[in-house]
DNA sequence: TGCCCATTCAAACAAATGTTTAATACAATT
DNA sequence: AATTGTATTAAACATTTGTTTGAATGGGCA
């Protein structure tokens, strides 16, 4: 179980740039879409390998088992989320309460919808909220805890209240959970009557949640 | 796999009331908890048969199957959904648009929150939403679907237009997003800070969610 | 060339899991 | 009392699944 743990850097001692890595990098591409899609119950080592075009064994022999993948991945997710949230922290920069939510909503419809972003890590991210693995602790307080303590300054400057105050955690999650109804409406949404997700181009979704978020909490304010 | 199909009523020819559906009801309770709790694919039927205080062929001799046992559990899941649809729908009769999302509001959180209420049945329904299984076009036709075109009706009367009008659509996710959250965050929100999911009472909960969602249609109809 | 090292591969293993089977118990009916 | 049909049970079965093993491969280097 903990025979390989910092296999992370893998086989790096001597630089075989060509296809040294190419295995780990084609089984965490084939694993990362995987354990999106599906979950990390339902997914095997068989599947993951299939994909990857690699030995049942490689999984083993490059993570140390289908915990080390599965963790190897959580980190790119991690840290790709993490940047995600420099973002839009950067967006906002020196901008007033409403124009930093405006650039925070903006940087994420684009990260979880625009063609050019690692969409299946936001679903990732949600399957872990939904489906708790031992990494959710993890996750919680190095991705979620600072993004929620950026949002929730925005909020409380446009509240005119303490960032602690109770109203501001609530707007927050009312605010954030918008974004996750984006990424489990994919599969939905069709279903119901939408031919693709939610209706509208990337920007018209984020003016959508943009406008709704703090007409919002217009309306929690004046209460 | 279809061989005891339509087992949903047992074993009721003869009527001994005191043990005869007695496992087939702890096998459901049981089933029902874990499936939500912890998910399909994570839950054994040695699990649900060690909980239940039932042998291990009991599932497959009542319910045909780990899979007939699902459906059973949907089954019953769906009815209590189509059940708090339909009282969020007379709450809000007869009145105008404003105040029928109020009540539909306050239905929902009840029933999501509320003590008395079967609170695992919404998590399993969120948790089918996200990890779909091959049960999940039966909930969205008969339970989402009518759910979401009594809430875009007030929602299309609120914000004077064509309730086929894709504003109309996101507004209803935008709502029906933060009682999404209201679930999974019991998990999570006390990793990040608050110590027992989202803060406060469920009608203050509910208050929140009504005003953010009032004020919310109020910022998309005045762009 | 010959050795060393990381990597890949087919095969096998052990544990877990959904399902089946045959026997038994029990209550109602004939 | 004998029979019938339902329910329960322990044991076994067949598959799946994560992991391990030992041999083979192939490139770099003395």
């Amino acid at each position: 179980m903990a025979t390989h743990e910092l296999s992370t850097s893998g086989a790096s001692s001597t630089g075989k740039s060509s296809e040294d890595r190419e295995t780990r990098a084609r089984l965490l591409y084939a694993a990362a879409r995987l354990f999106a899609e599906r979950g990390y119950a339902r997914v095997t080592v068989r599947d993951i390998c299939k994909k990857a075009r690699a030995n049942v064994a490689a999984v083993n022999y490059h993570f140390g088992g289908k915990d080390g993948l599965y963790r190897a991945v959580m980190r790119h997710a991690m840290e790709t989320m993490q940047a995600t949230t420099e973002a839009a922290r950067e967006a906002g920069r020196d901008l007033p309460a409403a124009d930093r939510i405006r650039a925070y909503v903006s940087v994420f419809a684009e990260r979880l919808l625009g063609v050019h972003h690692e969409t299946w890590i936001h679903q990732l991210m949600l399957r872990e909220l939904s489906d708790p693995t031992p990494a959710l602790t993890m996750v919680a307080e190095e991705v979620l805890k600072p993004r929620m303590v950026y949002l929730s300054s925005a909020i409380a400057e446009l509240l005119h209240c303490a960032p602690d105050d109770p109203k501001v955690l609530r707007c927050a999650l009312s605010v954030t959970s918008q974004f996750n109804s984006l990424l489990w409406t994919k599969g939905v949404a069709k279903l119901l009557d939408a031919e693709d997700g939610v209706p509208g181009s990337v920007d018209e979704i984020a003016e959508h949640i943009a406008q709704f978020s703090l007409g919002g909490m217009s309306g929690v304010k004046s209460r």
